[in-house]
RNA sequence: GGCUCGGUGGCAGAGUGGUUAUGCAGGGGACUGCAAAUCCCCGUACGUCGGUUCAAUUCCGGCCCGAGCCUCCA
């Protein structure tokens, strides 16, 4: 398996360092709002590798964190004058059912800042002691000259980098650069006491105390956005590793590329936000993934209303494949060799997609009982790997996302009954108007020699 | 300005030093009462200017255009 690694700049081939222990670290939501498209790409995409990781080594620990402490929740929470554990518990509940609905595995931990505090004070305390940090007015901050490998992660020059800066330079810091650990809170914030008085922990800080808790001082696979890339990656990386007596932190990096909606970045600040929770009144869960699959996960995604429309038809297409072929014995027989190798090279899902079309097809063109058990069996493991066709064909085709108007199944059997008459009565006139009468509603029907069947289409 | 990454057929989107991506849309055909679904065939795409090479969309360089990051944004 080769993986690109932002540390590198290439794909390098991948190895874990413990066969019998894959570690994989995801940075995940700030619970302060509800997520939108771009904020699902990362978990989807590494839901994908994981997937792949469990099936190659036995025994894969997956961690992606909440962060339910930050100065946007703490705004939030003043805004609405309510603790900021209602903010958080409400957004990471529709996280969780956006999560769901786009078919996304649990991780095996979730961990919330929140619970980690004394973790994150305890590596704070060994950075101290290591020369690494310092306190300075209820702060702690991170001395960056002190870890000459600083910016090697986002391929930086870290003097060219201060003498840019354009921030103002607060002046509890030595250097410009230093960025904070700990943070005091006033009495009207959340705050933990700490040696340095009561406080919050910064933001880099708590994927480095939590990572270490939970998968030890280094790590096989470190993912996230492509603009977490500096500075957060960069200082947890220059964290984690002084914390560990100059240990390698992250073995692999991965970056996910950003989602643009007509090439503009999305954000709020431009006013071109989609969110999950919105776009899934419109279209099944299913076909979001999907569509988030697409491309290669380091490219940037632009979406658009084409984007989900086309990714109905591809699934249309598979789950068709499968619907015709009826029912079939089952068999084991797993994904082939070059769906696989598809995803083993940088999880290439546009590649592993086009595998499973041809499956489609082949599938699509088999008599032979054998050879559609084996060739549906192998289509759905190649789903399986993927997140996608897990659920039966049937319920793919009857399902009607969000709106109002379309004819319940009842009613379309009826009306298929009654054409049925009208067919053997030769009516076809009448029978033509039965159809064309469920298409203009939203329900197309179509003749085959298992019998008429239905479906909902979109649009 | 620095760093990272791109510009592929109508659209989406892989890949490759000389041979089919794939899906959707479109054209033709088969099947069908007519459709739909399915199958077969088709259009000969690689930003631009140079260089390397027997041969470049694929390697190298310049240029143009686009996206992201440059202290808390996935």
């Amino acid at each position: 398996m080769q993986l690109h690694n932002t540390a590198t700049g290439r794909k390098d081939p991948f190895e874990p360092r413990d066969p019998q222990r894959v570690t994989m670290y995801v940075c995940g939501p700030t619970v302060y709002s509800y997520a939108h498209i771009g904020n699902y790409r990362p978990p989807v995409v590494f839901d994908v590798l994981a997937r792949l990781l469990r099936r190659r080594y036995p025994n894969v620990v997956y961690v992606r964190n909440i962060t339910d402490i930050d100065d946007k929740i703490n705004a939030a929470a003043a805004r609405e004058g309510v603790e900021i554990g209602v903010i958080t518990s409400r957004y990471a509940a529709a996280f969780h059912e956006g999560l769901a609905a786009l078919g996304v595995a649990p991780t095996d931990h979730e961990p919330r800042v929140t619970e980690h505090i004394p973790p994150i004070i305890s590596m704070i305390e060994r950075l101290i002691a290591s020369g690494h940090a310092y306190a300075a007015e209820g702060h702690v901050l991170f001395q960056v000259s002190t870890y000459p490998g600083y910016g090697e992660l986002s391929h930086r020059d870290t003097r060219e980098m201060l003498a840019g800066a354009r921030v103002e330079v607060a002046p509890y810091k030595k250097e410009p650069g230093d960025f904070v650990l700990w943070k005091p809170s006033t009495p009207d914030l959340p705050g933990w006491d700490s040696p340095w008085g009561r406080g919050r922990p910064g933001w880099h800080i708590e994927c480095s105390a939590m990572a270490e808790a939970l998968l030890g001082e280094t790590i096989d696979i470190h993912g996230g956005g492509h603009d977490l890339v500096f500075p957060h990656h960069e200082n947890e990386r220059a964290q984690s590793t002084c914390a560990h007596g100059g240990k390698v932190f992250a073995r692999f990096w991965l970056h996910n590329g950003f989602v643009t909606m007509n090439s503009e970045k999305m954000a709020k600040s431009v006013g071109n936000v989609l969110l999950v929770k919105d776009l899934l009144q419109h279209a099944p869960g299913e076909a979001i993934r999907l569509g988030l699959l697409t491309g290669h996960y380091r490219q940037p995604l632009d979406w658009n209303d084409e984007t989900i429309a086309d990714a109905r038809r591809k699934l249309d297409r598979l789950y068709g494949a499968l619907r015709d072929a009826g029912e079939v014995a089952p068999s084991d027989a797993k994904a082939p060799a070059a769906f696989i190798a598809a995803l083993e090279d940088d999880l290439n899902t546009p590649a592993a997609l086009a595998e499973m079309f041809e499956l489609a097809k082949a599938l699509n063109k088999a008599d032979d009982a054998g050879d559609k058990a084996q060739l549906a069996a192998q289509l759905r493991d190649a789903g399986s790997l993927l997140g996608l066709l897990q659920q039966p064909p049937q319920d793919w085709f009857a399902q009607h996302v969000g709106d109002s108007g379309v004819p319940a199944a009842a009613e379309i059997e009826a009306l298929i009954a009654e054409r049925a008459a009208a067919k053997k009565a030769k009516d076809f006139k009448r029978a033509d108007g039965i159809r064309d009468g469920l298409k203009a509603r939203g329900v197309l029907i179509e003749d085959s020699v298992q019998g008429t069947r239905w479906r909902y289409v979109s649009d």
